[in-house]
DNA sequence: TTAACATTCCAGCAGTTACTAGAATGATTG
DNA sequence: CAATCATTCTAGTAACTGCTGGAATGTTAA
């Protein structure tokens, strides 16, 4: 085999376009989002804190590696992962900058639930629980998000409305709510304020991407 | 939750120093040459072909993102990945951009043995059959990368002295060469050099990385 | 001490990236 | 038609990247 080199350099150039699309934080954000759903330029771009045409040229280069894909539905265009790899994928890169990187960590440590994350023991002990109704899961993601895809025995209010609807939780059972995933920080509100209030919160720190992620 | 942004904003920009480190196509390489076991920065730049200085410099990235160890062992400094994680994160950004990218898939087919890529069906029946020596699993590695680690039931002829150990191998049976996995070119030359001489040869993508990554 | 191995610092070059802003374009709905 | 949603183009800034070359530094083995 001749031109060896310039075949692999070619071969490396184009997984290099998958790891380039992981490189930016604010498109990280946007896959992280998009893990929860379909989305419009619009809705990612609030939520991502960018300009829409900021937003607009990032989803271009996650489109271009082939990572995005989107639908037109009137006058929005909806986003969507192209695959459910992207998302495994997303998992696998935060999980590992988790184990690796101490200054990740520590960031972490600070946004932890006070006075400290009580995280479930185990997926299988959680589902249990939950089946059998001694603990609530509570999905505090905005409704739409919700009803695409949620936690098994998950109810859901959204964080802005859970200070109005607190009636609607026991008190003499744990719940355990949960958002985004381990870099969004509405459950870690959520948990705050339903402390206060006297329930026994705890914080999950997984969201739908990462549970539904092969292990 | 105040300075949610700021926050948020850290946690990304942490997750994504992992994905610039594999946003360079020579750092994918590096990477992939390191899935093979630990090697010195020489035999690295050597293979990657580039120089000491720059793969230096590269290995510093990916050092720096925690990807990567070194150990001294007399005048040599030994690379190796941080831990599994990392082989496996190698292997699923590379599966997802053989998913997607065309271009890849293309640049891929052209690599493919002819007439066709005689893939085995699957690991289970590939594993049956070496087995039993119903075929000859061939690494066609450098020794060393062999004896770090090597397919069940494989044999090791490097492809440099396959020429000369032809006698070795039996005609009657297929031969499924292997090499560093699908971006390495030895095992193409290797399955050619093999049919040239009347042995019934079989390329098999896959390397230990790809092999020992969790499915 | 010398040689081999490896990193670091300097400087420079070409190219790319992230972001912003203004203006124009296109597609769709009402 | 007007309004909304979204993309694109241009243009600019600041910063970074990959790579090269030269020179210096440090570690280890013989």
């Amino acid at each position: 085999m001749k031109n060896a080199r310039k075949v692999k350099d070619l071969l490396y150039e184009q997984v290099a376009r998958i790891g380039k699309a992981f490189s930016s934080p604010k498109r990280l954000e946007l896959i992280d989002l998009l893990c929860q759903g379909e989305k419009t330029v619009q809705t990612l771009a609030h939520e991502a804190s960018i300009s829409v045409k900021l937003a607009s040229s990032h989803l271009r280069e996650l489109r271009m590696a082939q990572l995005v894909e989107t639908e037109r539905q009137g006058k929005n265009i909806f986003y969507h992962l192209a695959n459910k790899s992207v998302a495994d994928l997303w998992v696998q890169v935060h999980t590992l900058a988790e184990e690796r990187l101490v200054d990740l960590q520590l960031a972490l440590q600070k946004i932890a639930t006070q006075p400290d994350d009580l995280v479930p023991s185990d997926r299988e002990s959680l589902l249990k629980a939950a089946r059998k109704g001694e603990v609530v899961v509570l999905d505090v993601r905005p409704t739409e998000e919700y009803l695409n895809a949620h936690l098994p025995f998950a109810r859901s209010i959204p964080l802005e409305e859970l200070r109005q609807r607190l009636a609607e939780l026991p008190k003499d059972r744990s719940i355990v709510a949960y958002c985004r995933g381990p870099y969004c920080l509405m459950a870690v509100d959520a948990v705050e304020l339903l402390r206060k209030e006297g329930y026994s919160a705890i914080h999950l720190r997984e969201g739908v991407a990462e549970w539904a992620a092969v292990k």
